[in-house]
DNA sequence: TCTATAATTCGATAAATATGGAAATGATCA
DNA sequence: TGATCATTTCCATATTTATCGAATTATAGA
């Protein structure tokens, strides 16, 4: 992951409602959620939250596939694990740290 | 971490200086940086980095202390473990998922 | 105290973004 | 084809945000 990636990333995920879906869809797993459903458990228009999936699409975040006249979504866990890595690419300048300084276990 | 908290990591790490500066400090460590050595670094004008600065510290992802005249920041690795966490918190619904959806290892 | 350096605040401007109703598009089934 | 449901696009508005020069505040040393 680029910065420029990482931007969008974060940038698509610094707000409430994409937040929320994401989460959502990361908790939801593979299987992924329809939009309609999306909107119903998060209580938004559908408007809006076309407009949120569409940036969370675009920032690579999740995937949409057709089925039916529904469309599914589903989080991209590639794009988030490539995120999770760029923040903390080079910890400390590589050099062992103190526990607190590492990754989650 | 909540989810107020969340997004303002979020927004904080959403710009390009910001993203670079956190960067920085994290490939600092605990030693951290004095603000003139960011903005040399980055090549910023010291009242935007500043402003930067404080944005990243009221998001609690840095921290300043002041060493001599000198202002040193330094990135707070425990709100970055809590974010990480957070977005990753009951993935794929807490049941065990592909490797593709874990954590980095 | 006087001076030099470090860092922040102020202020004005420019740009990006969230919101949701109404209308349009796309997909399925009878 | 016509009806129905799912989703997106369009539009206008309100809000937030980034930028950086100039002025201000804070710290240290002579």
């Amino acid at each position: 992951m680029d910065t420029k990636a990482a931007i969008a990333a974060l940038a698509a995920l610094a707000q409430e409602s994409r937040l929320a879906t994401f989460r959502l869809l990361v908790q939801a797993g593979p299987a992924g959620l329809a939009a309609s459903k999306i909107a119903e458990a998060l209580g938004l228009p559908a408007s809006s939250l076309s407009f949120h999936l569409k940036e969370l699409t675009h920032a690579g975040l999740i995937t949409p596939r057709q089925e039916g006249r529904f469309i599914i979504y589903a989080a991209r866990f590639d794009t988030m694990n490539g995120l999770l890595a760029f923040l903390t690419e080079n910890c400390c300048g590589g050099n062992p740290c103190t526990p607190s300084c590492g990754l989650p276990t």
